[in-house]
DNA sequence: CGATGCTCTGAGAGCGCTCTCTCGCGGAGT
DNA sequence: ACTCCGCGAGAGAGCGCTCTCAGAGCATCG
């Protein structure tokens, strides 16, 4: 588009390039490129027109190698299972990641992890100084990930609340989560507001922290829930379909289910139809996430908690940046952010 | 776990350091941290010895300052879409790229392309030397993507042969694709070998050469079938649901179908028991990609065309390297390769 | 026994950038 | 008019690594 004058083909103009062109110092280019602070007006402009001219770009490595900063950051993939990516949730949070890392002038970096045997090279590469901090997914309560990073010491954070043993003491990474419990509350003090009296829950994984905040959430408004009125799923349509036969068959009087996410509750709205129950009239139906790929396809339209997936990658990026941007290593390291919650109405409940 | 004697905090040991440790000159160590070819065993022992007493890693934008190596490849995702990653074939696509990278000892840089405006930074970004290569989607007709890789003279690799007008004819970017239209072709000859007669097509979208190769191949084999045979789709499961429901309105005699994929494939597949007929007696039926969540879930087993998505994507990574590694830029740029496909035999056709 | 050739090691010059330190210059204060 | 202050610009020293080049050491050969 713009007529430049192609340069030696292979080799980029350097910082000194531009500096003679433009007619000044090494250092005076920096500093233009790098903000201009505290440099004079037309000096500015004569910089920045040699930069143009000469196409300009600046040498990353030449740059991270005297600050010490990459200007990138690791999105670690801990998950062993196959379906990481296709799970909506994880598409939308990585979305909001990389669009926030763009906001930070940041690279993405995918770290996938291939077993456990694979932490070997990970923790190579995270102690090698590619990347400026790291961001993981909550992981199984039994993963390394946690202390592989913390022996690399590299700035991290999480996403979801981290549940490996005695996270809550000791001074674990920051992490971003949604109210999980605040919403589930919500969500069964609505059914309550409803007129409901035997609610009954569709738990996830019981490593999940966020399963077991939910099913917390549950408890707290329920103190006195009969154990018949829970059952267990791991977050997959098709175990939702089965806890809301389970239940059924436990409880056939039920009058309203909480399902611990959308998925499954999908998988109960199924069973509830085919037994020919009707939703909301004779089983009110509430789920989690508010997945628009699902709640777009259930009939009746899905009443679900809503958390801002997006919203909590870009928060974990933030975050992280205001780790690596504080002089003090040691003082006072940012706490984790709990995002608010919303119930949101639909025909279900 | 090994009794590491904690250097410094803050600063990572140098090759400077090592070479102190072990007696030797800075450019030994490199030249034993780069393979120690040339090197005396007693002297490559020392070297080693003491890398692993200091945790020695070497520092990445150092010996890119040298070596003009990065040792990182950009996967640009282009597709404006939202489920861009919750698509399957995607996923294990990259899932390719990730483990080839891996074993090539480079890194994965995610550039998400956040619609036409954002060309501009992912020049940038890429212009900037910090990856060796790009990676990128058989975009649509009309994506800029290739003009701008063009531009920023980054080699790259497509995935999926890349439609753009006139591409056939210029010295393009090599891309790695299967022979969709050989996969088509065996797809239809096994339906004759059935002994059908009256085989419809589902075709996918009209601008991806996946979708056109694929017609191309059926029509190769029915050379003069009628086009009330072929009906449009868009590679969702919907679209397959309503080319079946529209070929069988235009068509009730017809007594097999190729879709241009499983996704579709499986929607016809509803439709069709909908509406009472057998499968395969009635109409036998054949997809293409061999996507093991569909194909695990259609009642009977899907019988369709098997492509390596997970290998193309390796492929795609050693056509880069192999650019790459080659000294004379202009020498003969390897070409692209198409990889071969495979009807899997199931119960539906 | 010295010359020749080979292999292995070390010295040192950068790669492109940032950043501190110093110096020059102009305006305000006395 | 002279000093002092402060701001803006330049000089130069690295950041940690690779790689060329020259030299040291050794074996072989004439």
């Amino acid at each position: 588009m713009s007529p430049m004058p192609d340069p030696a083909p292979g080799s980029r103009p350097t910082l000194e390039a531009v500096a003679a062109r433009a007619g000044v110092s090494r250092a005076t280019v920096s500093r233009v490129v790098n903000g201009g602070a505290g440099v004079r007006q037309p000096l500015v402009d004569k910089v920045r027109r040699a930069v143009e001219e000469l196409g300009y770009i600046p040498n990353h490595a030449a740059r991270t190698l005297v600050t010490r900063r990459n200007g990138a950051v690791a999105v670690i993939i801990a998950e062993p299972e196959f379906r990481v990516f296709s799970d909506p949730f994880f598409e939308q949070q990585v979305r909001g990641i990389s669009r926030e890392l763009t906001a930070h002038d940041s690279q993405l970096v995918l770290l996938w992890v291939e077993g456990p045997g694979d932490y070997d090279r990970i923790s190579r590469y995270l102690g090698g100084g590619h990347v400026d901090g790291a961001l993981a997914f909550s992981v199984h309560n039994d993963d390394e990930l946690p202390s592989v990073i913390r022996r690399v010491q590299v700035p991290a954070v999480f996403g979801g609340r981290p549940g490996w043993p005695g996270a809550a003491a000791e001074p674990a990474f920051p992490y971003v989560d949604c109210d999980n419990r605040g919403g589930a509350r919500e969500a069964v003090r609505h059914l309550l507001s409803l007129g409901r009296e035997r609610i009954a829950h569709i738990a996830g994984p019981r490593d999940q922290t966020s399963a077991i905040d939910r099913i917390d959430g549950y408890r707290d408004v329920l103190l006195d829930a009969d154990a018949g009125l829970i059952a267990q799923g791991d977050f997959t349509v098709e175990s939702g379909a089965r806890a809301m036969a389970e239940l059924l068959e436990r409880r056939p009087d039920l009058d309203a289910v909480f399902a611990a996410n959308d998925l499954m509750a999908s998988g109960a709205l199924r069973v509830l139809r085919e037994r020919g129950l009707r939703v909301p009239e004779d089983v009110a139906l509430v789920g989690f996430d508010d997945m628009a790929s699902v709640v777009a396809a259930t009939e009746p339209a899905l009443t679900t908690v809503r958390q801002d997936i997006e919203g909590m990658g870009r928060l974990m990026v933030r975050l992280l940046m205001r780790v690596l941007n504080q002089a003090e290593p040691g003082a006072g390291a940012p706490g984790s952010v709990i995002t608010p919650t919303e119930l949101v109405r639909r025909a279900s409940a």
